[in-house]
DNA sequence: ATTTAGTAAACTGTTGACAATCTTCTGTAG
DNA sequence: CTACAGAAGATTGTCAACAGTTTACTAAAT
């Protein structure tokens, strides 16, 4: 579903975004993939040289990757690969938990037949994989689901701020820590969205959706709690000391 | 609440920031101020020479503007001061809704009596301006009402996107054309939130918050299809077209 | 040995100039 | 009179160099 922009920059993008959005494409997939991890500066230099251009353009993309979240800004010190702390994984599951409700409200009094098919589909899917505990081919459809939720909607802002927030939270990287019987319990809630749904009421709808992402919060926390036995997430895990 | 940086760069923000984040604040102050119309080109060359610096802090400023979606960006045109439709507004208002639900919805399970009593201080202040009719002075404790929500809430990214759509909302230039019992109508509102979240149900909280800014959209939308009666909003209205 | 001052390197912030692209104006042909 | 082609002007996209700040290193003093 979104678009990932190859290493190399490919064809159209180079003639659509001229540059600077190619540089941006390729820095943020830099961050995404971990290449620059977590907490580093970003350097414009190296950037500039790797990439075969000039200061300028990097400087751009880079500041349109800070006001999307995903880089943090220090004066006459440099950008650097934001880091989310448990305070911030929190914050970004809240806002979309709301958002996800909101899709699912907004969709619940205007989806089609056609549309529902299409989701029931999917979760058939899902429980297929569930019931195998394959955690690889049950997450791309699980994306799918939500993404198809979203983009039925027909709301850009909405689409556009959730597609930020899913890349933020990937600064956070911690799939793969998810049980196995939590799969059938996420797709569970799939089935309660699903009918929701169906039934047309947008208050229910948000509901089962909120629920779902607010209860994936919940089992991504206990799953990382029960990994890191010493102890949670510290709150402040030294930023690069923002102030002297 | 929100800082109002005034047109000449005051003091701290020119160490802080830089030049490309007082540049930044100037163009912002000049779009929602109308100075540079709906529609209009953002001449680079223009504004660089009128703030008095090169063109690359005035490229960085109108990139992050364009991210924070005050701007429109045609490769090898410029940027355009973006322009909102019928569908647009549609979109903020629907959005908006969903994160105040979200506000009023997380709120809800923390807020401390204090708090509350100084909600229902700003509440009063909004019933007698609404008695008395006057806009002028309704209005301020309104955005204030809201901000507090918003601000108890704790959640930046929150905060951070609804102030994003409140700035965009102000792209659409309709304010002052509600009517006097309008105001007690939302001020009823005001006060069913209030209550939501003295009852501290999350769910009912979301509900009243929800309502209240769709309810707005409904006031807004009747307001303004009443003042132009010919017909609503186009729905294209002649964007300087992007592509040919 | 540790701390501190001083110096050099690295890096960001900013600028002005050059190249590519688009827009507008003018003149000519139909 | 209208439509089209071409040139001139304006504007964006990109680059390389300069200035100011921060960081790292070195050496002397306690």
């Amino acid at each position: 579903m979104t678009d990932l922009t190859a290493a190399i920059p490919t064809i159209a993008q180079l003639r659509e975004n001229s540059l600077s959005g190619v540089v941006r494409h390729e820095i943020e997939r830099l961050i995404l993939s971990g290449e620059l991890p977590t907490g580093s500066r970003v350097n414009e230099n190296a950037i500039s040289l790797r990439l075969g251009v000039s200061r300028g353009p990097v400087r751009e993309a880079c500041r349109a990757l800070v006001e999307l979240g995903l880089l943090r800004l220090i004066p006459n010190r440099g950008v650097f690969v934001r880091r989310m702390d448990r305070h911030d994984v929190e914050e970004v599951y809240d806002l979309r938990a709301g958002l996800t409700g909101l899709a699912g409200s907004l969709l619940a009094s205007k989806i089609t037949d056609a549309e529902i098919e299409r989701l029931r589909a999917l979760v058939a899917d899902m429980d297929e994989a569930a019931d195998a505990g394959d955690f690889r081919q049950f997450y791309p459809v699980n994306l799918e689901f939500h993404d198809v939720i979203l983009q039925l909607t027909g709301n850009s802002r909405l689409i556009k701020n959730y597609q930020a927030l899913v890349k933020e939270f990937q600064l956070f990287r911690t799939h793969g820590l998810v049980q196995s019987d939590a799969l059938k319990e996420s797709n569970a809630e799939h089935r309660a969205i699903l009918a929701a749904l169906d039934s047309r009421d947008p208050a229910i709808a948000y509901q089962a959706s909120f629920r779902h992402v607010q209860h994936g919060k919940q089992r991504m926390f206990a799953a990382f709690d029960k990994l890191t036995q010493a102890g949670p997430l510290p709150a402040e895990p030294a930023e690069p000391r923002p102030i002297e």
